[in-house]
DNA sequence: TAATGGTGCTGGACTAGTCCAAAAGGGGAA
DNA sequence: TTCCCCTTTTGGACTAGTCCAGCACCATTA
């Protein structure tokens, strides 16, 4: 029985990831240009091109539109029943975040919403998107949607801020039940534009339903996350 | 402000979406080939296997390994606190689970998995390496480790049943805390080959540590399902 | 009837380029 | 020193093919 010949991506992706172990190219480095590897490598940029991708759904590395290859940080780990707000959580571990406002406003909300929220057709919502960073890198897209009845006149604060902070001090409203729901998908147009990143990108989408300390469902996220910069961790309560 | 032309790749996306949103390409049915598909479009291969990626990053279609490209069905949903076997889970939701097994043994465990089942170094375990389907298609990897100490002689049994149902009839353990985590990244060359399916294709890696009624660690398995069948669904108990 | 051997079709892998636009970087002017 | 413009580099998108091997199916043979 003969050995199957290696292909050349399978052999450009393991000398990428030895060099990566070791720590010759160090995490948050960019890689050399794309026609130097080709070059390296004796290949053409297509078959570099499709080895670079197979690295980037292992989330070895990523890409940033029209700037070049780097090599991905740490995954944040992230335990969505617990609801510890984005810095806390991104600082306790050692990292630096920042939330960047996209939009906020009311306006109609979408059948799908009505119904996740609970609300009857037609109904208005605060909508609130978000983008964030963890070490200067865009990793996730948030859409936030709030039943207006609970937070009236909340576009008037900074909402860079954590909602969760924001709740509990103007609103008297904490977090209590959580729902939530986990789909590996694709960024749509508009994630993967205010993340700089091609449409199409792989991302884990996550559906947060939150209610508040009464039990009354408050408002829903719509998160999307870099497929390699999570690391999603639960542990059972009971 | 000039309109931005939509690129080739994005005018075959949204073509083949709306066929499978209106069902003129139903669930589970086969795409025409790629050269079909590319002569279609007017494109070449290689353009046309881009799109094809983009929609399979989706979760919109997927491929087997050289028999061509069929459109997804729905996720299954799963919900990995409540320790509802496979099988089970799958029928409640209408759908024909079914499994092999692809081995069986007891073998030295490698650092990591004496980490995670906390035995001592050099320590052997049961490893149960497992395929399984939904709709006939195969959507799930799994490694089981077994702590031998509480499983003797379980080799014996047949092992495509639930291990679930083995636990409890054979050896008076059930199910207690559970501790999961979820990483969107690639299948192994391994578990790519199982599951007959290219190597790097996107997948969701599920780690599981289970304890048993009196909080014991006895086993944790290691998941790879194919991302575009899994749709994760928690809800906290509290 | 059942096993077997072609054979064409299909996906997998790869080559060898082109054209374009955005980002990066350097040099000169204010 | 700072700002702006211009050039170069780089990634993004695409064309037009080739070669190979597995799969499916049909026809032939035992």
């Amino acid at each position: 029985m003969r050995e199957a010949a290696p292909r050349a991506v399978t052999l450009i992706c393991s000398a990428l990831q030895e060099q990566i172990d070791r720590g010759l190219l160090p995490a948050g480095s960019k890689l050399p240009a794309e026609r130097k590897l080709s070059e390296l490598f004796d290949t053409t940029r297509i078959t570099l091109r499709e080895a670079l991708g197979q690295l980037e759904a292992q989330g070895l590395i990523y890409r940033e539109e029209r700037r070049g290859w780097f090599v991905s940080l740490q995954r944040v780990v992230y335990n969505p029943l617990v609801r510890t707000h984005f810095h806390a959580m991104v600082a306790e571990q050692g990292r630096v975040p920042a939330t960047e406002v996209l939009s906020a406003r009311l306006l109609p909300a979408s059948a799908h919403i009505c119904q996740v929220l609970e609300l009857p057709a037609l109904s208005s919502v605060y909508q609130v998107c978000r983008a964030r960073r963890i070490d200067g890198r865009l990793v996730l897209y948030v859409e936030h949607y709030l039943n207006p009845a609970y937070f009236p006149g909340i576009l008037e604060f900074d909402l860079a801020r954590s909602l969760t902070d924001l709740y509990a001090s103007e609103y008297g409203i904490r977090y209590g039940r959580v729902r939530f729901e986990m789909v590996p998908t694709a960024l749509h147009a508009e994630a993967a534009a205010s993340l700089k990143v091609a449409a199409g990108s792989p991302a884990l989408r996550i559906t947060r339903v939150n209610r508040d300390q009464h039990g009354r469902i408050i408002d829903c996220d719509l998160e999307f996350w870099r497929h390699d910069a999570i690391h999603v961790s639960v542990e059972a309560p009971e």
